[in-house]
DNA sequence: CGTGTAAGGAATTCTGACACG
DNA sequence: CGTGTAAGGAATTCTGACACG
């Protein structure tokens, strides 16, 4: 045991859902692929698999586009995070947390 | 913001995915449902959608089911666990935690 | 550039049922 | 009791393309 990653990292979430998820078509979120503004893994016969930090991803995108920021932009803020990593990864952490214990199950 | 609930309870997995993480065939999946196992949600059209703690049942389920035991005294011990709701609550801060830190991202 | 849509096909999921036991 | 399977239908996803601009 070493080797799982978190259910926020896994790809498992269909197009379909992430584009209820996100409020995004799927010809969008196609679209951002294509672009390489993210990257979701493919299932034997070709599904595309997206994980939550996909859909973080895209709902961050949306919010870009929203304000006509255009997607070769938006694809150089996201490189630019990944280079913070250790700092966001406590973030990451108690935000987890927070998801976990600010509210009620519902 | 007090609302979300945490990754790890989105019904967001398909049954087909949901298979293959678990190693049970979708006619098994159903049928601990039907037997109430678990309870995964309905998309609009029908389709269910799973969460990782469903997933993690049924990989419990899958284990217990190897050894014989037979799904109504599965679904009895499920049940207790559900009232030591304060003191699991830690342990799944500090499983999350270490499915984060305890690897690299492959 | 970014996104909608119709097009045709392949794969998914659903339910109810028969089967074995 | 627990699980496999064939059956028919409905909904999903995929790609490449035309459209507007």
């Amino acid at each position: 045991v070493a080797k799982e990653i978190s259910y926020k990292e896994r790809k498992v979430i269909s197009i379909g859902v992430v584009s209820e998820l996100t409020g995004l078509s799927e010809r969008q979120i196609r679209y951002y692929e294509q672009k390489k503004l993210l990257s979701p893994e493919r299932s034997n016969k070709g599904y595309r698999k997206y994980s939550f930090v996909d859909v973080e991803t895209l709902i961050e995108i949306a919010n870009q586009r929203e304000e006509g920021v255009p997607t070769g932009e938006i694809k150089e803020e996201l490189e630019k995070k990944y280079k913070k990593g250790s700092k966001l990864h406590k973030k990451m952490i108690s935000g987890q947390i927070n998801a976990q214990f600010g509210t009620h199950k519902k």
